[in-house]
DNA sequence: TAGATTGTTAATCGATTAACAATC
DNA sequence: TAGATTGTTAATCGATTAACAATC
């Protein structure tokens, strides 16, 4: 079950959750393939991998799966997350409308500059740097993410482990040295860019394959 | 050069700007190995893939090093780009300080809500959708971030392409279907902080590999 | 020279794909 | 039944790693 598989599985969740949306009820591997982009042995083998199985000839029944799928990844229970970083990703992280239909929920912010700390009701709140580990542990949160500057990061990230967070994405353009029972994924929107970059520069050729780099220590 | 290939050596540019930055002249294939998180064999592999050669026995000019990586990444020319989306993550990202120093410049954004335009002189100006193909054509753009809803992706994608842009890097969660000449990389927060919940949720037993998924066509 | 490091070839590893038997 | 689709095993493919010759 490595990340690639994993990252495949939530696709194809999603596309799922489309399919049923636009009315669906069953589904073809070879439709499912075709709806992530992948072939349709792959599809019918990270199935089996997480024993998942439809009907011969029959496909696959969405609703069932949907909730089969959901299980393993732990889409059981709403995930609480905390942002360190109030600055422009931090926000518009803290704001972003896409986390919630799938059970995450940013329940708060933390900085070190003072004048970004806010209380607010509806919105999540802006919170000293100091509380993070307190408040984490109250409410026993294991996911966090980092939206500081570079030089910030790693401080961050060792205060994040030792207030009990286990998950961390990184915003933050460096990589950080975590604990052997962490997991981080990092995100280097820079990186992002600059891959389409080399692509566009040098005649596009062939692009195929993953993006992102990943740690597990 | 697979893309995996690619980002390990925007990696590589990354780390030795900043072992440049504290001082240091030369470098090991190990050091550097040990800075991007790789083996030292699959540093000296990739650079030889590129045609990078060092001294035996004494490593790598750090200077001429940045160097061949800044040509072959196409970081001689300033690469202008434009932002469609002015919601959350496009105003992010538009006032993000980390693209400058990479030679990137956000150049534009474009929205369809008119509540949302304005002129500025310092940062980045808010305009009409419909001025983007003009903009794109008249200073020759190839590269545009997608930042608005998924519902509205597909169609700006057709856009961006019909004005000539050919690379993007894209936000909405859901695949979109290009041109043979174009790049599409994406980039799912959700998903990114999904992939995480799964590894905590399930224990995280072994997490190694890469999470994008990218697309030629 | 002896020791250390590069550059490259060959071996390994893992993931994807092809083939196909099972069966609805 | 015939046809279509699943589930799985075996083959292929590509990327990483190990081994080592070259050489400074």
């Amino acid at each position: 079950m490595n990340k690639k598989c994993i990252i495949r599985l939530l696709r194809y969740k999603n596309a799922l959750h489309r399919l049923n949306t636009l009315g669906f009820v069953k589904i073809f591997s070879d439709n499912l393939a075709d709806a992530v982009g992948v072939t349709a042995t792959q599809v019918r083998k990270d199935f089996s991998l997480f024993g998942i199985s439809g009907n011969k000839r029959g496909g696959y029944q969405i609703d069932a799966l949907i909730e089969k799928l959901n299980g393993l990844m732990g889409k059981d229970e709403l995930q609480e997350v905390v942002i360190v970083g109030g600055g422009n990703i931090g926000t518009a992280l803290m704001k972003y409308k896409g986390f919630e239909k799938e059970g995450i929920k940013i329940v708060a912010c933390f900085d070190i500059d003072p004048s970004k700390y806010q209380k607010k009701e509806k919105e999540v709140s802006v919170m000293a740097l100091e509380e993070l580990k307190d408040f984490v542990k109250a409410r026993k949160i294991k996911i966090g993410i980092i939206a500081v500057p570079e030089i910030a990061a790693q401080q961050v990230l060792d205060h994040m482990l030792a207030a009990g967070i286990k998950g961390i994405v990184n915003f933050a353009p460096i990589r950080l040295r975590g604990s052997a029972d962490c997991v981080i994924n990092n995100v280097n929107l820079v990186l992002e860019l600059e891959t389409v970059i080399y692509f566009i520069v040098n005649g596009l050729n062939k692009m195929i394959g993953e993006i992102h780099e990943d740690q597990k220590s």
